[in-house]
This record gives C-alpha cells, sequence and structure tokens, in this order.
DNA sequence: ACAACTGTCACGTGACGAATTACAATATGA
DNA sequence: TCATATTGTAATTCGTCACGTGACAGTTGT
C-alpha cells in the first residue's frame, strides 16, 4: 500500500511512558524515584511520564538515550509517531481541507 | 564510526524554515501570504516559520505534508534533528553527568 | 509503631505556537 | 502622480505544556 494512503490506527501508537513502565523500568529494576536520580529530574516528572500525562521533550530523549544507551531519536520517533497520530485524528477536518499541490 | 560517537557538527541542521524558503516557495511560486491562505494560518505564522523563529508543530507538518504531497515525518525529521541539535549543545553539561546504565 | 519510601495532587514558572492588530515600506494601477 | 493594495514584521494576548517544589496519604520494612 502506497505511503499517501496508510491505512489509519485505531489503537494508539506506543507511548514512550508505556515503553519505560513495561520494558526498561523492569529490565533495569528502577522504581520512579531511581529513575528520575539517575536523569537528574524531578520524581514528578518521571511519574507523568509513565502515565502518560506528558511527552517526551528534546532534552529528555538526550538524556533517556545516555542513560539506556540507545539514541535519541529512539524516543523521539515514538514520541513523534504518537504526537501526529493524535494530531491527525483531532485535526482531520480542518486538514481535509487543504488543497494539495502541483509544482510549476 | 559508531552511532554512539557520531562528530559533533558546528553548522546548524537545516531548519524547516529554511527548506521552505528556499526550496519549496520558488519551486510552487508562492509568498509568505499565499501560503498562508493554502493552509489555513496566519501570515505571521509562516512568517516566523521562514525566519526560523519558530518550530514545525506536528500539526503544521500534517498541513505541510498536505499541501506539498510529502510526509509528515519529512517536515518533523528535520525539526526534530534541528531540536536535538540545540538540545545538545544547550545542556551538554548537565548530559554529560548522566550515567550509563547496564541491564542486570 | 515509626521512619522511610512511593504515588499523586496542587500550585507556580517559563517557554512557545498561534491569532489579532497595527504600522511602515514597497508595489501596483488608474 | 496619487491612491489603493500588498508585504514584512513588531507588539500583545491567549492557551498549552514541561518542569520543579511542597504536601499528603498509603505502604513497607525494621
Amino acid at each position: 500500500m502506497p505511503i499517501a494512503n496508510t491505512p489509519k490506527r485505531t489503537i494508539p501508537p506506543t507511548h514512550p511512558g508505556e515503553m519505560l513502565r513495561e520494558d526498561f523500568l523492569p529490565d533495569y529494576a528502577l522504581t520512579t524515584t531511581s529513575l528520575a536520580a539517575a536523569l537528574g529530574v524531578s520524581r514528578q516528572t518521571i511519574n507523568e511520564l509513565l502515565r502518560e500525562r506528558r511527552a517526551v521533550s528534546p532534552v529528555m530523549a538526550l538524556k533517556l538515550a545516555r542513560l539506556f544507551k540507545n539514541s535519541p531519536e529512539f524516543w523521539m520517533n515514538a514520541q513523534r509517531t504518537r504526537d501526529l497520530w493524535e494530531s491527525e485524528r483531532q485535526y482531520r477536518e480542518e486538514l481535509s481541507q487543504i488543497e494539495p499541490l502541483s509544482a510549476i
């Protein structure tokens, strides 16, 4: 299927908080508090991330990547996919009114 | 060279506004005003985007992608690369204090 | 039982995307 | 030439959001 017509998913793409909660915390034996300390942020910040009430900011992506030795793009991609999915559904009407252009 | 040690660039990654200004506007014969109208946003929004004073939001990425028939990821990637570059240099000190972990 | 830890709420701050209004400078046309 | 329209941009306001701090109730371990 062409990229331009990817089927719309009904289930939201995985939130970075879910990855942390389900995979990283168990694998590294971390708690909310210990992760916050390791990253140098407040408990609140991690708590809201784990509950998916907050997005991964660029700085947070850099911190997570450094701590878990993966790339900031890993975290940013997950967040971006989620953001796009939400915006697309929230602004579906408004977006549909934009007329695709053709180069001259 | 391993991903973990990508050399730091001294020139900032291309801002989405530069792409619009240098490539898309000329190719599609658009002005600030006509682009704003085509996207259904204010002239100000486009003006500040072109001057690189503002970032491409998820909704804006969706609008641009629809108008120019490319993917929202195209715009988001450019923005993300720029964001990460800026955050990395701005928080270099803070980030360097995070100790990479090893899974148990 | 008591001290320490944990999850979560309430509040304040700063940053930022976006719209509206305004205005000066430039371009266009009668 | 003069009037009208268009353009670039500054200022103001609003809503949202990441983040820190402080507080508090519930749980756990000694």
